[in-house]
DNA sequence: TGTATCCGATACATAGTTGTATCGTAAAAC
DNA sequence: GTTTTACGATACAACTATGTATCGGATACA
């Protein structure tokens, strides 16, 4: 009866997803800190506490391990968003000051770059997606998910402050988005701690959504 | 005689430089197109036509070959934006159109991403930086050279055009290259040819140099 | 023409990685 | 409590890449 309640596959015991979770984190985490193709599958095995024999029973390769676990990440990315985008619609009031508002996106976007390793393991998918079709195309829809969302935010923030743009909401969150990333990348590269890491990408964030907004006082 | 002439090596056959040139040249692409780690040093050697006998004969390691290939594409980089920023300053009259006025730096930039291979090699470059301290540091620098010199073509511009800007040169060259890099990745990834790469790159910088402007008249 | 030197090719020893096949054990089913 | 099943560990075979040591030939030079 319980088998018919799972959707996938029922034999599938808890431990057993827990084992498949710890080889995901740990290959995350390797992957991040030598690439794929310099993470050998022992590596990640060592790094999640099993031997080779776990990986090999829980997937098919290296390679389907990725692109499982590329396949969270964007959903998380996207997830955290969509979520953030969730409540801020759902409360209405933004009660940040004029200057700042876009402190809200921030908020938004933390949840894609807030650590070295996310920055490490986004940049390794995205120049797999360089070289792959299919990521680049499962890479590039994500990415414009992310991108409506925050669009979606700056309409908003536009609406509730009276804030005129320069730009379309889409163009300025495509912008906001690239700017955020490359940030991240320079700042993660400085080797600089998380928290610091998170105040220069957010003062490089500042300064484009400052550009975007069109304020006719004080231009 | 002639050794005393030559800088660095006398002994090295300009035949034996040619060979190294291949070898650089065939390490590029395939680096680019596979990725350091995934590169074997047999796969370059293919690629450029001879043996790893060649390869161990002139380079240490595939290390130490990436490490000269950095080099010599962050010059390359740096002194083409140089070169464009010198010839822009001695010529002294800009006749682009305001409209376009930034299409000098399309220019200017274009030297550094103007293929798919670039894109791919940069990342590759990019993301090993992110991962070595001394290449980082290196990337910075060399980075932060570029953005002097757009920085340059940005305050002449300015100042022959009578334009003003919302933020400072830095800040706007910061911001345009963080976008052009952004941009020109995404285009990569989308499988479109060289010229449409160009076109979308262009596109976006476009947007962003227009948000940098600011027009009393028509904000 | 003979000789020396240089440079790239070839051969080989070694290490590391992958995937599979088998085994042992712990938990589930009866 | 016994049997069965599932899951991860272990052992093994094949492959690939690396680096070194040696070889052969072409080129420069006398």
């Amino acid at each position: 009866m319980r088998a018919m309640v799972d959707s996938e596959a029922p034999s599938t015991t808890r431990s057993r997803e827990r084992t498949r979770r710890k080889l995901l984190d740990a290959a995350a985490q390797v992957f991040a800190e030598v690439g794929l193709d310099a993470a050998s599958v022992e590596a990640v095995c060592d790094r999640a506490g099993f031997t080779r024999g776990a990986f090999y029973s829980n997937f098919e390769s290296k390679d389907e391990l990725f692109l499982e676990l590329s396949g969270i990440v964007a959903n998380e990315r996207v997830e955290a968003v969509r979520s953030r985008v969730g409540e801020l619609e759902s409360v209405g009031g933004f009660d940040t000051q004029p200057a700042n508002a876009f402190a809200i996106i921030e908020q938004v976007l933390d949840v894609s770059a807030d650590d070295r390793l996310s920055v490490l393991l986004m940049s390794e998918i995205r120049i797999r997606a360089l070289r792959n079709p299919d990521l680049a195309a499962a890479y590039l829809q994500q990415e414009a998910e992310m991108q409506r969302g925050v669009a979606q935010i700056v309409t908003d923030i536009g609406r509730a402050k009276g804030i005129e743009f320069r730009v379309s909401s889409d163009e300025a969150a495509r912008i906001m988005l690239l700017v955020w990333e490359g940030a991240a990348v320079r700042a993660a590269m400085s080797g600089v701690e998380a928290d610091e890491l998170r105040r220069r990408t957010s003062t490089e964030l500042a300064l484009v959504a400052q550009l975007t907004i069109h304020d006719p006082q004080r231009p």
